[in-house]
DNA sequence: TCGAATCGTTCATCTTGACGAACACCCCTG
DNA sequence: CAGGGGTGTTCGTCAAGATGAACGATTCGA
């Protein structure tokens, strides 16, 4: 969860709650996660009971231990049934109209993770200076022909195909072909 | 950061670090910061010079005054570029033949959030258990058509369409069309 | 040159988190 | 019905984090 604004929510709270979860997820036994961690099992089941204001490190042993990337253990969660139909999600704008970005899924006010559709035409590619370090982004491209990734050496993808690459970095996406379409995940780690 | 593996860098030094970088990058003293926050200011002086192990609380507060995602004070880690080919990634076990999964991003070792391409021909409707509480599932339509969602009441989607769900309840993919393909994004909140 | 203000650091004190042993509880077995 | 192995809890002790005051260093203006 984000410190800044978002989740409001006291973590203590979401700790505890997290804790359990993603132990219960795993089925371990809480004296086995305390000792992967090198915990107290005391500690432990303090800390999932709510109370107790755990140290960073032991937080972070039992992230570990549990497998859990470490701010996952101070987001809330809040699930819904939600439908955008095509073209009608909020589009991000673009100087560029050979480029539709449609903002499909922001997390919690702040996002930690955005979902887009990304319809663009042959033209001028679009080049986006880099983002905050920690963002990563993932496209996969649905229809059309596309140059995606790092700008200094984009990937040339076909429908089906895959990339990864930090958002740290100048990076591009140029179409290649009329009505390319791909899906855009956007991460905050 | 992430817990589990990636950074193995003790997670103070980095709090460390991260603290005075983004307390310079606006440009605010110690003390400010600190006053914000509501800690004491030789406690944040003891933290960016790298001594103690700060509780949640304490990183929390922080976090919020300096406006940072509170994850994101405990991460180094970058990411690399990684390209999938179409058909190329890791085929997800499925029971129908007209029903695959290919496993496109599970970020480090095992996932909060995996990303799958899926494709599938009209027949026996996938259908897929509850899983744990604080699974949400994000799907794209890409081609063809499908019925997706929660099993008492499916969403019938177009390419474009977008769609997300709580994945503690029993869901369901099915094909109304030969070779539908979408974009799956689960995620563990 | 003096003084006021601000910077970040260091120190003694108190609060609090982490620990391990002991505890109550449940399930299964002999 | 005892008894062993497992669960998660509570409690006293001790180390460690958080605190505020005091400190030296620096800048700026009278």
């Amino acid at each position: 969860m984000t410190g800044g604004s978002g989740g409001s929510r006291a973590p203590l709270d979401v700790i505890a709650t997290s804790l359990q979860r993603e132990r219960q997820r795993i089925g371990l036994s809480l004296a086995e996660v305390a000792r992967r961690a090198g915990v107290a099992k005391s500690t432990l089941s303090q800390l999932e009971s709510g109370s107790g204001n755990p140290s960073v490190e032991t937080l972070w042993a039992l992230s570990v231990a549990l497998n859990v990337p470490f701010g996952q253990l101070v987001q809330p969660q809040r699930p819904t049934v939600q439908v955008i139909r095509a073209g009608e999600g909020p589009a991000v704008a673009s100087e560029q109209a050979d480029y539709v970005a449609t903002l499909l899924a922001s997390c919690p006010p702040n996002a930690r993770r955005d979902i887009y559709l990304i319809s663009a035409q042959p033209g001028n590619p679009r080049e986006s200076d880099p983002h905050m370090p920690g963002v990563v982004e993932h496209v996969v491209l649905s229809a059309g022909r596309a140059l995606v990734g790092v700008a200094e050496d984009p990937v040339e993808l076909y429908p089906g195909d895959y990339i990864a690459y930090p958002g740290d970095v100048a990076h591009v996406f140029k179409a290649l072909e009329p009505d390319t379409v791909a899906v855009l995940v956007s991460e905050h780690v």
